[in-house]
DNA sequence: AATGAATGAGTCTTCATTCAT
DNA sequence: CATGAATGAAGACTCATTCAT
């Protein structure tokens, strides 16, 4: 007779497994780092051992790419989407944007792994290489053809889209850092950081008359 | 026997040496990041053995901390007596001071500090209580003053000052991280990023009748 | 419902596995020794997984001893056979041995079993015994009597058998083992190294008349 | 006032730590394999810290060589230097050559070494290949000098000198590793092993008349 | 003041074996 | 019979810190 009582050593999880360790990699990558985040504790935090991490994850760097690709890859597939179909004014589209970019990645834990990469990407040249293909890349030259769609348009001055990009990103990667840096003095919200973000994108700073 | 009076010739040299060790930590520091740092390495650039570095550093948090003073805080003195003292348009102040802060900081080695502390406060909340005390507070009080006197005197629109302070740093702290990091598409130069910066800061995006 | 007349259509191949198993292993325990052995490997390589490995084998130590009993006690009890029976002249006896040895195992991956033990019978000293009490025993005894039986019929000189039969044991043993082995460097052929080795047995090395 | 009786948490040993240290790997190497030695034990065995060993060896690889280096290539030298310099006949030559092999290596604990390559040379590719290019090319190159130089002076038999070497090493190469293996049943003593040995390599074992 | 030998806890990775299904 | 998920002990290597000289 079969006694329910009897705790098995383990449970049999398999499907679930690979989300299980993905979650856990996800928060402790996020809080410490890459290099300081120790398997075994990625392994602890979804409640199995050690050994099993290696069962579904060939290695550390292979983990962190998969964490990537589950969490990163999808909304970056998304926003590149809005941009090509959108049908509004590009103001908007911009609005969409990075309220959309905030909602779905900047306000989640996910946000971390910018701060990772930035902190991290000379010491793991091969890491660094896949997110700068996988990632970067792709997040620059959506945000590109949203800058183009206006100029084209001629709702946006005709600012050097290159850099532009790179001024426009700034403040975003910024928001994402601030969340996971201890070393901002958190004065502001997130919500009025980004209202002035766009007032201040859109507008500049400079008083009507004087410009 | 000992004779006091007598220099040896390498006495010269002692005051020197937390000189050149704060140098070569320095380097490693920013290359390398602070866990990732190892006190050999620090002591061989410097050449000195690595008993001699705890000779002047009682160990790595105190030794970072030097060198953050060493680099950091002068630089930060000056700009907040240019504020303080300025003479000329807001608009001008606000461009010698991002001029400025680029060629005594953000170009030099000392901006890879900062990647360093977004990267790793979370694992060192010692050293990370430091720089928010040191540096953070001080440099976000610089920047919020010249905001309110360029709305004081009616050459800014009167933003909220806490959070275009936020904004405003945030593609200086971004363009100090850049350079740091592998995993940026370096598409462009700095000065080009400032060029841009400044301009859209004072003049925002949108193409002029539409605003 | 089970219907215990139907042959499901693996059937014939329960009785194959260990064959498969056995087959596996004795390549892999060749290859690469014992220690260095995976179980894993041997499942895959046999196309099976890793848990049926231990239905037929109690663990690593009974799969080897199979690998052996398999393998090389057949040959064994053929070549005593032989020597008991044979009915020609000692040198041709000799000859027939070797080459029948050459035929059977030396040329064949089963020497590999060879090299395997003498590198790794300190490490796990029950298998040694094992391999002591079912191999090595029986196959001197093979060889002394064979070199008995020249002795016994006037054919080959009166030489302390013991001693004998463990010099000539010897350069069969080491072109076993150089077969497996990455250390030698292979300026001979097992053909050329045989002649030589059965040339220079029967004949010695030096010059007629200075014998 | 200094406590003699104190106990340091170590001594300073720098000249002499190498030195012990490779003692130590030998006995492991010797004993256990190259793959199942481990560091930890060695530097036990010395005396000193896990650590302490990376002090003086880069790697395992590195601690090996070492080894090799301070045990082999010396004696290679010396019976390279007996064979080129030797005035007397080939036979006593050979004799020689067996003998201070076997005093200066054979009947060591260095002669486990050959044991150790000829078990694990397939699983470690890169010392397998330091091994053939410092030890096996020059030991096969001395072995065969001596045998031209009996051919030559007209006292061996034409025999081929490639094959002969091999012949004639490998049963120099077993009585090294049977002192290693525990898959040998010891009925015969190193010293009676090396004069039948000699023996037979001289004169055969075909009876006189038969020849 | 300076050295650098020594330490040992910490981290990634491997693999024989177990066992619920 | 067969599977393969799970375990956990073990081993190579690193590095901040200490301390005898």
């Amino acid at each position: 007779m079969k006694c329910p009582l009897k705790k098995p050593r383990w449970e049999r999880r398999k499907d679930a497994r690979p989300q299980e360790l993905l979650a856990a990699a996800l928060d402790l990558f996020v809080e410490r780092g890459y290099a300081a985040t120790r398997l075994d504790d990625v392994a602890a935090r979804a409640g199995v051992s050690k050994g099993t991490l290696y069962l579904y994850f060939e290695n550390k760097e292979e983990l962190f790419k998969a964490v990537v690709r589950e969490n990163l890859i999808p909304a970056l597939g998304e926003a590149e989407g809005m941009v090509g179909n959108y049908e509004g004014a590009s103001k908007d589209l911009f609005r969409d944007i990075v309220m959309g970019w905030w909602e779905r990645l900047g306000s989640t834990r996910v946000s971390g792994i910018s701060k990772l990469m930035i902190a991290e990407s000379n010491n793991f040249p091969e890491v660094a290489q896949f997110y700068r293909d996988e990632v970067i890349s792709r997040a620059d030259a959506m945000v590109a053809s949203l800058l183009e769609r206006g100029i084209r348009r001629g709702e946006f001055r005709p600012v050097d889209v290159r850099q532009a990009t790179s001024v426009l990103c700034a403040p975003m990667m910024m928001l994402m850092l601030s969340q996971h840096a201890n070393c901002q003095v958190h004065a502001v919200t997130p919500a009025e950081y980004l209202e002035s973000f766009i007032d201040l994108f859109l507008h500049g700073v400079l008083a009507g008359p004087d410009k």
